[in-house]
DNA sequence: ATAATTTGACCACT
DNA sequence: AGTGGTCAAATTAT
């Protein structure tokens, strides 16, 4: 059959590392489907428990992000050049658009992508990113700020995110990241996010039982950072009816329980203060690939049952 | 000189 | 029509 090095030459680097990607993600769904029939996999419990599974999960949903970064960037790469070719400008890729305000804006809006909300003390959390905006928000104090990967153009990172500083607690982040990270950015420092007890998935609440919890670092994590997550809350956007304001006052709540609970182990400098609160929202459902910060999409198993049958 | 931010306009959604 | 997300020229920072 066809082997990556067998297609026409014509195709970009970019193709065929999408085709790479591809085969890759096949190869490990292959692994998958092994383990699924190898008994071993399944602990008394009956239950998929097994690291390894989780891990090709991973790696399958990832090779799926890949794919999908690096088709998005090769289209964009395309239609500049065809337009180059014909007789316009290439606004992608290029410097700017040269005052052509007529075809201003021909841009899609919210792709189907997931999001979570993290309250934070700090806007950093490691990654590089650019802002491209800034909004005042309806009944909100303060504006809404816009960033986007700076590997856009790079590497085809989709990965946004939205920074508004809350009412109350005034030193307060709400960061709402809006797709992953598919740029290969080694310079990034330790994710803003860890899961650390997987009881606390699915009910939504906080459950710091381990006051010494440890700052879980990731496989070659830097330390400076010293994120440390409670809760993760899974929403989804449709179906949540509440007013902005609505959900200031639910995080304000939640913010309260967790500083009254014992976030005492925050080891932080003067002023700066850990994750508190995450929701992940998914605008499409069932697929728990986002794995940035550290969560375990297989542990949703406690209380959402996962179904392995895709509907849909 | 180049990169990043600011900011008003444009446009998608509801 | 109102609101919010994105674009891109102008401005500022490095």
């Amino acid at each position: 059959m066809a082997s990556v090095s067998a297609w026409p030459e014509r195709l970009s680097g970019k193709q065929k590392r999408a085709i790479e990607e591809l085969v890759a993600g096949q190869e490990y769904a292959n692994q998958l489907q092994i383990l699924f029939c190898n008994p071993s996999s399944f602990q008394e419990t009956g239950r998929l428990s097994s690291p390894k599974i989780e891990e090709l999960i991973h790696k399958i949903l990832r090779s799926f992000d890949q794919t999908l970064a690096v088709l998005s960037s090769v289209e964009s790469a395309e239609v500049s050049q065809s337009q180059t070719a014909s007789n316009e400008d290439s606004s992608i890729g290029g410097r700017r658009r040269p005052a052509s305000k007529e075809k201003r804006g021909c841009y899609k809006r919210k792709r189907t992508a997931q999001a979570w909300t993290v309250v934070s003390a700090t806007m950093e959390d490691g990654h590089a990113w650019r802002k491209y905006g800034q909004k005042e928000i309806l009944n909100s104090e303060h504006p809404r700020s816009y960033f986007r990967c700076t590997r856009k153009y790079d590497q085809g990172c989709l990965a946004t995110k939205q920074v508004q500083r809350m009412e109350v607690g005034s030193q307060m982040y709400r960061t709402t990241y809006i797709g992953t990270h598919t740029c290969t950015n080694h310079s990034f420092k330790a994710p803003p996010l860890i899961i650390t007890d997987s009881e606390c998935w699915g009910t939504a609440t906080v459950n710091i039982s381990d006051s010494s919890i440890p700052i879980k670092q990731h496989h070659d994590g830097q330390s400076d950072l010293s994120p440390t997550s409670v809760a993760v809350k899974q929403e989804t956007k449709e179906e949540t009816p509440t007013t902005p304001s609505d959900l200031t006052d639910l995080d304000s709540v939640m913010w309260k329980d967790l500083m009254g609970d014992g976030l005492e182990y925050c080891s932080e400098p003067a002023g700066m203060v850990p994750n508190v609160y995450a929701s992940c929202t998914e605008m499409r459902s069932g697929n728990f690939e986002e794995l940035e910060f550290g969560i375990k999409p297989m542990e949703f198993e406690n209380d959402f049952e996962i179904e392995f049958d895709d509907s849909e």
